[in-house]
DNA sequence: TGGGGTAATTGAAACGTTATAAATCGGGGT
DNA sequence: ACCCCGATTTATAACGTTTCAATTACCCCA
């Protein structure tokens, strides 16, 4: 019968020893079974918050199999620039005082995209799944809906099975910057895609291409290299370009690093950015305003969307149905 | 393909009924105990791949207190610009392979920096720490040093108690990047500085003064705002400055976000860089380059960084004695 | 032949929790 | 008085590891 002596952290047993009751009924009381009396859960609590209990959560894992734990698949080479930043900002914003911590693992897209999502499996790892630049018929997708384990995309995929995700209106984005190009006067718009495999590619493409022809002006998608490629390579590829007849007076780049390319790419060539040519960006982080000479830009969210993905992970998990689980961010004009 | 039944997670308990050995001494085979014979630990590994035995993370670290989870303290709000995604990178690099697992803490400056490491302490949620924004007596590396809990720290202190740590010599940087202007000829040299709590602040500071007073020129250290502050009153500061008589002709920049503000107030006001004005910049993202005008840059690797930290910790949390777990990077000339 | 010693193995307990099944306790109905 | 019932509570058995203490097997030597 030690005082409060600091040293031993407090466990079910303590609470029962200091309450009087069972421990399984200490237990029951913390978890709010209705079973138990008014009283009794009153009693248990208060001498709960005295002794600073809070469970231990190997025990807890060990015996439900819960691990308390959500995993969020992440890229390691190439990011838009803030991404990762604002993103897991986002989604450890809405987990703190949930319970649940984020683990962190590295999804290299050279290597098979499969293997931490199969170890996180069956090594039972987390609860729930999170991850990034989703492909149309994304493996881990099919793997996870066989494996009924919850998880939130970011990015659609063409499956037909429902499953949650959260995406960016990357078409609308295209259509929208092609015409706000067009109003600049632009005939000739050039853009740089992500890999083809990416559903958000084909998204881009599509916007970009119905723009495009529906304003009945030249276009041109940079061959030879992807929004992935080394950024001495774009440079490159851009540079080639400009020094060819018939350059493009408009870009539309869908990350950073690209319009950073592209404007290097005009002053480099004495091209003046607003007179000769325009630049239209998407940026993920908050501060790319402050370029000049200033381009048009298109702010995407990251923050909120990782937030929305964690939300919408919580309610998978707690088991609500894939159908409505879904969340379109719709950009903004750009300005 | 396999005769072997899918759904049995395989237990140490299937490894003894299917070698005839004892629970005990199948996890004492595994776990090289050389008690055991080595035909045994032969027959049981065997056995163990064979099945795609994994320890369970849950029972080992209900048994052994160990949890293995290293986490990481991350500042949610600032971020030098690619700061997250390569310190990350980094760290999970190193991490995969080793059975550690990352968590991600938010660390809110505003709040208690204390009280994500109190839960991780009391509530045994991870084996080690990692944190970055090190202050000079920083609250979080008293308390760990006391719990004797595993930790580096990216930045110094300056505790008498050794401890381990990663930094950059910020000081060398500040006094480069003087160097580097006054080799242009600017004569009057400015810089903003993070908070002034930070010690990387302090090594700022007096590699920058040493430099000016050395270098006999003019400097200013700008006023009312710090790194941390929002970019559109940093802008304000850097305008008003340029507004009034004697404006500097020289930026040392710690982070992109201010080279971005401080090349934008130079734009606006009609001041050329590289002919009126320089700017030299620490920069961790490695697209930094493609600015125009092309600015002076020193890049900081920080995925070297989160790589170096991570396998302190390793080393420390394997018992390694804190005098010599230290690591000092050094800045390249800026060009 | 028996005891001592070493090498190898093993049974059992424990970590802290939850879930199952059983026990206790007052009544209320018959 | 008896039995059953609902409302509470409880003992106990896991979950899968690791480790302490004990056991077995075997060989060597007196």
């Amino acid at each position: 019968m030690g005082e409060d002596i600091q040293g031993e952290k407090p466990t079910l047993r303590t609470l029962s020893q200091e309450t009087g009751f069972a421990v399984a009924t200490v237990s029951r009381a913390l978890a709010g079974d209705p079973r138990i009396a008014a009283r009794t859960r009153e009693t248990v609590t208060a001498a709960a918050n005295r002794l600073g209990y809070v469970p231990d959560r190997a025990a807890r894992r060990l015996r439900t199999g819960r691990t308390q734990v959500i995993s969020l698949l992440l890229n390691t080479q190439h990011e838009f620039l803030g991404f990762t930043h604002e993103f897991l900002s986002g989604i450890t914003e809405v987990l703190a005082g949930t319970g649940y911590s984020v683990t962190v693992v590295p999804d290299s897209p050279g290597q098979d995209r499969l293997a931490p999502v199969r170890t996180i499996l069956r090594n039972n790892l987390a609860d729930g799944l999170l991850f990034t630049r989703t492909e149309a018929f994304d493996p881990r997708v099919r793997l996870l809906m066989e494996a009924d384990f919850p998880f939130v995309s970011h990015g659609r995929t063409e499956f037909t099975t429902p499953h949650p995700w959260v995406d960016y209106d990357n078409e609308a984005f295209a259509r929208q910057a092609v015409q706000h190009l067009v109003a600049k006067g632009r005939r000739r718009i050039s853009l740089v895609l992500p890999g083809d495999q990416f559903t958000f590619t084909q998204h881009l493409r599509y916007g970009f291409l119905s723009a495009v022809r529906t304003a009945g002006i030249d276009h041109e998608i940079v061959a030879g290299v992807t929004l992935d490629s080394p950024p001495p390579a774009i440079a490159a590829a851009l540079m080639q370009r400009r020094h060819a007849p018939n350059p493009p007076d408009g870009y539309v780049c869908v990350g950073e690093v690209t319009a950073l390319l592209a404007l290097a790419a005009l002053t480099d060539t004495g091209t003046v950015h607003g007179v000769d040519a325009d630049i239209v960006a998407k940026r993920a982080s908050p501060i790319f305003d402050n370029i000049r000479p200033r381009i048009g830009t298109v702010f995407e969210d990251l923050r909120a969307t990782g937030r929305a993905m964690a939300e919408m992970l919580l309610r998978r998990m707690s088991g609500e149905a894939p159908e409505r689980l879904n969340r379109l961010f719709l950009p903004d004009a750009p300005r």
